[in-house]
DNA sequence: ATAACATATGAACGGATATACATATGTTCA
DNA sequence: TGAACATATGTATATCCGTTCATATGTTAT
């Protein structure tokens, strides 16, 4: 941490982020894409869940700038944006498992 | 990431761990305590706040163990737990500020 | 064009939770 | 012991949010 006090906006955007870290179904999504793009119902079949929860949950990740999105024929395939994810959710779990 | 898939289980673990920095009052705290120890009034009152208030979510913290305590007389100082707190919030901070 | 498939979206319901108020517990000092 | 202060806790409320169901939008192939 820095010397200088974040400034409260700033606090309010990082609690906005890491709420779209506090969702279990989310953070799966984001582990079963980690590897590599897969198509929202590749998703939702791999976590055995409704295609609209897992959309509606893609959607959030989406504008949080958590996920890249690329269409293929009718399909949407879904990957992480960049490392900063992964590494978020590294760090999480070297707390947890420490 | 690793090649494994983390188990269902961690990934709640997960999620739950990250809901406690999805609060823009624990982040204000855990921000207000990073550099040195503070009181339970003193965080209350720098954030101009109740005191149960912050007293209710210091216990979130205390029960996620990311916040250490020492009783000194009638006041009660806190202070983040482990520099893994700190790491999380700089790395949600670099998401954020790129 | 229309059928079939994939994804997104809207609305509603239920559960979780942050805050405030009141009060209890704990500590110091006179 | 009792007053004053610091902190914790119980309860209630209001808001937020994840999921489901229903349906719309978009794409492909016949």
């Amino acid at each position: 941490m820095d010397n200088n006090i974040p400034d409260i906006e700033i606090l309010f955007e990082l609690a906005d982020l890491f709420k779209v870290f506090g969702d279990s179904t989310r953070l799966r999504v984001m582990v079963t894409i980690s590897d590599s793009e897969r198509s929202v119902t590749e998703i939702a079949e791999s976590l055995n869940m409704e295609q609209s929860t897992i959309s509606h949950q893609l959607r959030v990740l989406r504008q949080n700038k958590l996920v890249r999105v690329r269409r293929d024929g009718k399909q949407m395939y879904y990957s992480l944006d960049d490392d900063h994810v992964k590494k978020i959710i590294e760090m999480g779990m070297d707390h947890i498992l420490e």
